[in-house]
DNA sequence: ACACACCCTGTAGCCACTTCAGTGTCAAGC
DNA sequence: GCTTGACACTGAAGTGGCTACAGGGTGTGT
């Protein structure tokens, strides 16, 4: 009834490397699958929808130590479900960190790119002098804050 | 005329871990520096400005690689200015994309984060619901595109 | 008989650090 | 003189999340 699978079709399914899949089973993120005789790895519906649900939670750059633990809130259904949403709590709490820190990033880097005019030697480009500038300045956040707390520079 | 400091001040005046300068050094993106007696790295005010170099740089989130680049046209003012500009630009390129997914990504994070209501067990919870779900579904673009190409989900 | 695609295991490499184990140096306090 | 503590040294190993490779076995088509 269950559409057996190798591990090269589980990965063309979902859209994962064999390798990764690997990975996973040996990170424990997977089941050990059952083995055909020639000892390939023989994978059923159920590791496909595991396999999915893991790559949908890392597309949302959840860790994996914590997709094993949404995991186990899965395989567990009566458990309290408090750790869920603090869990993701936290994750959107690092995105919007890393975000902010981004957007940072890229008001900089787009500032520094119209510094460079067009043929110099490195001598004179606005590039590089700004770089070396901005790095000695003390006026700049970047060097005495995390990187990702930066604001503007 | 020049201060000489050991590598704790120099981490300090910089807001590094001496390990971080240690391991820049091997790396080779900072010279050697002299020895004391005892045998201790005694810097001066050309690693000072090195190493705010570089940390500049790694706050902009360039590659160690692309800083060694960076520190050669430095040190070569001479040369053409052809690769600093490239350089830049792909640098903004990679942020600018990480940047859209991020976005995506917290659109996705806050919306999860509504679906979970008070009191309840892990079986009947909007999130893991959600997650599952999604994972699931084909409308789904999270898993056959890459991480940081993924739109809406 | 052979090519070729696929599978297996185990190990090492990637990046930018961070941590650790084990040892040495030096100034201050008792 | 002895201890304590902060600081320094080296080299190796660990982190996360894969990715790549070496060296073999399996299965299908021609």
């Amino acid at each position: 009834m269950d559409t057996i699978m190798r591990i090269g079709e589980l990965g063309r399914a979902i859209g994962v490397d064999v390798e990764t899949i690997r990975y996973y089973e040996k990170a424990g993120l997977l089941p050990n699958p059952a083995r055909s005789q020639n000892g390939y790895r023989a994978y059923g519906s159920a590791h496909l929808e595991r396999l999915a649900f893991i790559r949908h939670c890392r597309a949302l750059d959840i860790s994996l130590a914590d997709v094993k633990r949404l995991l186990d809130f899965v395989e567990h259904p009566n458990a309290a479900c408090e750790g869920i949403d603090l869990l993701i709590d936290a994750q959107l709490d690092r995105v919007r960190a890393r975000l902010k820190s981004m957007q940072a990033l890229e008001q900089q880097l787009a500032a520094l790119r119209g510094r460079c005019g067009e043929r110099h030697s490195a001598g004179e480009c606005g590039i590089l002098h700004e770089l070396v500038a901005a790095a000695h300045g003390e006026a700049c956040a970047c060097h005495s804050t995390q990187q990702y707390d930066q604001s503007t520079c």
